[in-house]
DNA sequence: AGATAACCGAGACGGTACGTCTCGTCTTTAG
DNA sequence: CTAAAGACGAGACGTACCGTCTCGGTTATCT
């Protein structure tokens, strides 16, 4: 026993295949259980702050065990980044066709914006912020989703031919107005807001076109 | 912070009496602890980032009791904003005057932005944001900051004609960029950074000036 | 232990019906997985001592499957306790007939204490021990084994006409050796040890021949 | 400041002084938690025997923080084993002194063996036991306990003229049937158990008097 | 030959306990 | 009455195993 291993190559003696090892072995992987921690996690931030928000806490809340939540993500960040990113890609239309710039501008902003201010997003927001700052897990993540995000601004703005290095500038102020606002809390984002900045971005752009 | 003390020793200089009773009662406060403390906050900072930055190893490394500094500050973000405080005012040029709306714009970001990425200043602002998204004390303080830098730049924009709706929009985006990098990390913050904003900004303005 | 299969089919010989359901379907036993085990735990004894025999050690050390094991024994103590009944009936003599009461006791408590201090049977009757005190199942498993050795040295009394309750307290007492020393450590078993204590035995015995 | 640490010693420079460095600062150990955690673990053990022994429970049931038992105690063992030196003290029994080798054995051996076999100490030896199977620090702690005892009854042994060599065999004898029936468990430990032991041993000492 | 059934290895699952770390408070002694 | 030292209850950390429950795949026996 034990010595008849890794089953399914043995025709390997008969030809160059690719040995082909075995494509899976053990239980799979619970969906229930992951969406479990998603949503404990959504409801601790919503509910008790970024302050609430441990591995135990994530675990209770789930009714999952606390190896299910490290044998999946690395790092609270981690739990947090798949959170808002599953939200932000349903949320935030990646490419408006308004026709023109400053049209897909206002469409782009609006729904970021205020998607960003949703009592159910911001909390999300805030706590990648708080966390990022104090933690180089969270960091990683948070970078990992704001660059992900500003790729999908830069290529709408590349479609109206604004050069690469200007709408990596234009996008880093697009979105740093969401931080910006988030972490001081001194106004509200919405689409006034939306409007008047992509009315700004555009103007910068027409001036720099190919 | 930390500054309005228990008082009692007023009446020390008025009292001509024969045998001056008793001074005071106590040890005084140790000046040396509080510097002590302050100085081990900002080394670790420094060293270790804001993860680093536990009360038990501001105390290890001041080589202070870990009463004292409850004593004094009512928590570790009480600590950071009294060394903001401390540093804050020292860095950031009030009003450039260089003739032209781009000129002062370029000055008054370059001083802002490579001011806000020293290493030992960084940190801080880290810290202080982090704390602000958990307590909202905090958030107040930063808000009264965060208020008081933007006041500066709109008083520069509106010298130059700018309407001050449209000059509160652009000092937002151009603070924006500061926390949405310090937040981030994704890149640097410097002259060449500051220069590029400044002509955006000024872009911006021109089609709005009154 | 892990002899007595599932059951379920003790009707079949009463039942003089046509159709015997079916006696057996489906893949034999292993026995390269069970002597697998068996050597994984007797090495895992051997070189990490009792601490280090967990189900999972002995799962990754025999490359077995865990079910596998709990599949055939009930507990790690099964295991263990199949390990030492192995062991121990190769080892031990079960009646040396010398002719005399002494010599027959000798003969006995050399090969029984020999066999104790042996340096791969010696841990496993320290683990057996160990795991006896802390769990139930186990205690049971080495309840078993020792009464089983009591029964051959009470047989070998009773061949000499000694009463079966005192036949039955000089066992405790010759057993009872080996397993203080085997605690406590403080002194080795051997030759000269038998020796003594089957005079004793045999001095004890002798009083109450029937 | 932070600086004239360890004072009291500032004398040494004027003589070749012991240097005592200073005698103590900070809270002292609270003794009311050190008894809550030894009758906690005399509790455990009588209600759910070794196995529900864990530091956890320990800190549980005595409203304790986890660190505080680690704070004075290496391990479980080591509580136990202080629990086992307070009671040992009572449990103990001298030297009795009945004027006959076979009635001081069975006053001897029925003190040790109704004390070995009483419900509150039981679990102590049981565990004292399984410890000192898995940690040398611990067997080291038993190895003195039971000499001891053995000594005791030695000496006992030798008032009657009974030769060192000899003494030391019966004792072991005597002590290792509590063991054995504290690790197997098959039978109690009693006064008629006592008496026949008392028997043996008178026996096979008078063979031997000196 | 095909169906059925038990075995096998791998490994995910909800849990419990581990020993460590830090928190904010409380207590003691020195100055 | 403050400072430092340090014990205290609390609770989160990440790891190790527990015993159970799937998985895909491999023998064996029965029809």
């Amino acid at each position: 026993m034990a010595d008849q291993r890794k089953a399914g190559r043995a025709d390997d003696a008969g030809g160059a295949r690719k040995a082909v090892p075995r494509p899976h072995t053990g239980r799979r992987r619970n969906e229930a259980a992951r969406s479990a921690v998603l949503d404990a996690t959504a409801k601790l931030l919503r509910e008790r702050g970024p302050e609430g928000l441990t591995i135990d806490a994530i675990a209770r809340e789930a009714r999952v065990g606390r190896q299910t939540i490290y044998r999946w993500w690395p790092s609270r960040a981690a739990v947090v980044n798949e959170l808002a990113s599953e939200n932000a890609r349903l949320a935030v239309p990646s490419e408006p066709d308004t026709g023109s710039l400053q049209g897909d501008l206002r469409a782009f902003l609006r729904a970021s914006y205020e998607t960003a201010a949703r009592p159910d997003i911001a909390p999300i927001l805030r706590t990648l912020a708080s966390e990022a700052l104090r933690h180089d897990d969270f960091a990683v993540a948070l970078r990992e989703f704001t660059a992900q995000r500003r790729a999908v601004l830069r290529a709408l703005l590349e479609r109206h031919r604004v050069p690469p290095v200007r709408a990596e500038l234009l996008a880093e102020l697009a979105f740093g107005l969401i931080w910006y606002r988030t972490i001081t809390g001194h106004a509200k984002l919405g689409r006034t807001t939306a409007d008047a900045t992509a009315d700004v971005l555009a103007t910068a752009a027409s001036r720099t076109r190919r």
